[in-house]
DNA sequence: CCTTGAACCTGCGGGC
DNA sequence: TGCCCGCAGGTTCAAG
């Protein structure tokens, strides 16, 4: 039995689904369940972040998996009917393909069952995730996408985007980057990653940046988040090969949850700021 | 228009 | 042992 248990780990215990771990169960699930037919749908909670709507089982049992995409952190999972389930992890939820034998646990919301015995759980403790349904035809009108800015991995977020578009922005850098109208899918942790590549420190505001930071910035948030995909299709491989744990936070952050540890390159003891409610991590020897 | 901060929810760890 | 408190995460919405 094919199980991906996508289960993140950050110092034991937490998971932290930014991009690369939505990108990552979006690749798992292309394959472990497309091509499946759903037999039947459970949905155990209705109140998620948006109410299940009523008749979400009814419309979606019977539906192939024609093929299952990502936008920011929405995972779209595209149906045989012309309707594409849109769901969301928020900052608990999981996605994993079991056997239908196993037993619903604790916060497992929605369960899809496939012809072949094996079934898709939503499992979210907090509820902030959800599970939409919209069709693929308004898909790229819906509301939920309507306002987001480029994906970050693509060329349409480069040097001269930035740049026009923090003209006149009295925002911290670090806010303006997690804010999915500039920029889809960096969250805290990326965020503070990303800026210590940058050498650019969290509270500065981004207007002010040079043009070179910019480019510093633009350059590293790539080359973090592809990092993170990276570890996280390894992690992949690895489980599905071993049936071990998928622990893709294998490899240590350099200032994310390091306070008063020593910033690897230059020794400094690591700082800690509040930024809009948010912890953020920096190196103030490193980042300027 | 821009910016800030609270709210949503649960589980866990620290302090007493 | 157990209770209380703070914190973590992503996104939206109200208020300044």
């Amino acid at each position: 039995m094919g199980k991906v248990q996508l289960n993140f780990c950050q110092k034991g215990r937490v998971f932290m689904p930014e991009l690369p771990e939505v990108e990552t169960v979006v690749r798992g699930l292309s394959d472990q369940i497309a091509g499946k037919q759903i037999q039947m749908v459970q949905v155990r909670r209705h109140d998620l972040r948006y109410p299940v709507e009523a008749n979400f089982d009814k419309i979606v049992q019977q539906q192939v998996v024609r093929s299952v995409s990502r936008r920011a952190k929405y995972i779209l999972i595209h149906l045989s009917n012309g309707q594409t389930i849109i769901g969301h992890l928020g900052m608990s939820g999981r996605m994993v393909v079991t056997s239908n034998q196993t037993r619903p646990a604790k916060h497992d919301h929605v369960i899809w069952l496939f012809t072949d015995h094996t079934q898709l759980v939503f499992n979210d403790a907090r509820r902030f995730g959800f599970v939409l349904l919209a069709d693929s035809q308004v898909l790229h009108t819906h509301k939920i996408f309507r306002m987001l800015g480029p994906e970050p991995l693509t060329d349409e977020f480069n040097i001269s985007y930035v740049i026009e578009h923090i003209l006149n922005r009295k925002i911290p850098v670090k806010q303006w980057i997690m804010d999915n109208k500039n920029v889809v899918g960096i969250g805290n942790i990326y965020a503070c990653e990303a800026l210590f590549k940058a050498k650019i420190l969290p509270d500065r505001k981004v207007s002010d940046l040079q043009k070179e930071e910019v480019s510093q910035l633009v350059h590293a948030i790539k080359e973090v988040l592809t990092a993170a995909i990276c570890a996280g299709g390894s992690s992949l491989k690895d489980y599905v090969q071993t049936s071990g744990t998928l622990g893709y936070f294998q490899h240590q952050f350099m200032v994310y949850g390091r306070e008063n540890e020593l910033c690897f390159v230059c020794q400094t003891v690591i700082k800690r700021i509040k930024q809009s409610g948010r912890s953020s991590f920096y190196c103030d020897e490193c980042q300027r």
